[in-house]
DNA sequence: ATATCAATTCGAAGCGCTTCGACGCGGCAG
DNA sequence: CTGCCGCGTCGAAGCGCTTCGAATTGATAT
């Protein structure tokens, strides 16, 4: 591989002119940068990245944790990881990839410098992640609320907004019964944030806005989500308004309800939780508030990019939720 | 952060002990070993990846291409990516992600020495990135059969037995007039190679076993699949066995059967191809021949360090389908 | 007692880059 | 004509690690 020092002699400079034209933190004259680009692109010349990051104590290179386990929105993890792939790339950053649970790859790309800053997907309550990012050097942003979030920046969906929009715009349609149909349990059971935040909304909303609400878990396997279903219609018969925060669920969700002889939205409003496209892929194109993402992971991109190089503060931002009518909701 | 010098230090050693300690590459005496360790777990010491990186010329980095482009299959994706990271970390490598069509961070990764090798999903016929791989210095694995593979190393299902194999079972069920459901439009016009290669063998290996077989593409949305199976069925009213290839589509080819009237498995056999939970999560159990996404990926880090610390050769591996019988299909 | 050897450990060089201080040079003001 | 200033460039130091050859030591062989 081409190092500096060949460019520099292609070029006829010194090896920190070559520095300089790349970096631009000096002034270079324009024949001299024109000498210097041209050896560099017959050349085909790259940095080294870790020298580069050696001398520079800067790797361009920025963290992302995504989970791999069991019972997650796949499709949502895709979107997001997406969204902060794509931005890092705008800001000019490199990412590696690190999984949920790995918490010495999280020592390891922070103490072992091998990141400039971290995005940290699907936080739980009582993240162990937590004390490792408080105490690096490098800043990072959450995506999730975790119940002590102090000195690290946040980033989400406001889960708990968009439980209560969806027992509003429920009660707004005219119906007194409802349900919501929540993650699977194990996922329930973990804590993690934005699980939580959706069914306190949700039940917290309910009754201030007149409405009999029952709250459920439920699983991702088709025969289950049957069974879920039945149990639910069983047990409330009355139900006529239904918000499901599980997308894989989902179809299946409408399916049950077909079966079980109730029409969409004609005996049953439905709302759902998820990404857009997820909404529109349904049976029925679904009434649903956006999870937004794709939006989410540029934006904690920019956020972790502004604490970089701006000194910028720790700061936690909520998406305020958007509910679009579509054809799987009507007036009761 | 505490540097090598700062353990030796604290160990009353010099940095290169505790580099071997370290390394294990020369034999250092237990009591040394020991105090070093000790300094190491003190200072939470994690080498500097960088500094490692230009001293050693190994980064412990895998590159993985994935595609975030549209009328992909996401879950096979996530648990191809996941199958790469669990092996990569077994191998005590990470992995930094990079975007198919991110040409120029392929050079940034390979050139800039980012990476001690490659993972390449989604390969294309003609691929792109193929002159770039082929050049660098780092060994490389393709997911997916490009046209000229010479040098490189692939690895993938055998789609194109997997095609014949859903028609013989079809066949072999007395099915006579048969279709295959494929990818999106956009995908197959990409000519990705899985693609091609599954449509080329259920096309090839319908007429050996006396079927008389259509091969369409299928969009994934709910309402051009309807459009799709209704053309199919008014234009080929006999046909009794389906090949579906398209996850999206999948369920709505199921329900779409259903209001035209035909159950599955009475009517019509549906094979589909895809991840086995997907073929569980559909309202019939699918009898499915699987794809197996997480096992190539591992298979696909397994073979790149091979060659890393082998030497071993390039090589192609195409894994043996695998049908297994469900409820979605039926003599005939 | 001396030569030899294996087992450990050390020192120094060097990986490729960034960055700081310094230098040379032409143009300007005095 | 002299002194300054600023622009453009260079040289050297150093980032933290690995690795090679060499040095030290105690033990074994002669």
């Amino acid at each position: 591989m081409a190092t500096i020092e060949d460019v520099a002699k292609a070029a006829g400079v010194s090896a920190s002119t070559v520095s300089y034209v790349l970096s631009g933190k000096r002034s270079i004259s324009a024949p001299t940068r024109r000498r210097v680009e041209q050896a560099i692109a017959t050349l085909g010349y790259r940095p080294h990245a870790g020298a580069r990051a050696l001398a520079s104590a800067r790797t361009e290179v920025i963290g992302l944790t995504i989970p791999l386990r069991s019972g997650i929105d796949v499709p949502v993890i895709m979107q997001f990881a997406g969204g902060v792939v794509t931005r890092a790339r705008e800001h000019s950053h490199d990412v590696l990839l690190l999984t949920q649970d790995d918490l010495e790859g999280l020592e390891r790309a922070t103490n072992g410098s091998m990141v400039d800053a971290l995005v940290v997907m699907d936080v739980e309550a009582d993240d162990a992640r937590i004390p490792i990012l408080t105490r690096s050097r490098q800043p990072s942003v959450l995506v999730g609320l975790p119940r002590d979030a102090s000195g690290l920046s946040c980033v989400d969906l406001d889960f708990e907004a968009a439980g209560r929009l969806a027992a509003q715009h429920l009660s707004e349609l005219g119906h007194r019964q409802v349900a919501m149909l929540g993650a699977p349990p194990e996922v329930v059971d973990r804590h993690t944030s934005y699980v939580d935040r959706v069914m306190r909304g949700f039940a917290e909303g309910a009754p201030d806005h007149g409405l009999d609400a029952k709250v459920v878990s439920c699983p991702g396997a088709p025969a289950e989500v049957a069974r879920v279903v039945d149990e639910l219609l069983a047990e409330a018969p009355g139900t006529s308004g239904l918000f499901v925060h599980n997308e894989r669920a989902l179809p299946h969700v409408l399916s049950s309800l077909r079966e079980a002889g109730r029409s969409v939205p004609g005996d049953v409003s439905v709302i759902a939780l998820c990404p857009e496209d997820v909404a529109l892929a349904q049976q029925v194109p679904m009434t649903a508030i956006d999870l937004p993402a794709s939006t989410i992971g540029s934006l904690a991109v920019d956020m972790v990019m502004a604490r970089l190089d701006g000194g910028q503060h720790a700061e936690t931002r909520l998406l305020t939720p958007v509910l679009t009518t579509r054809g799987s909701t009507a007036r009761h």
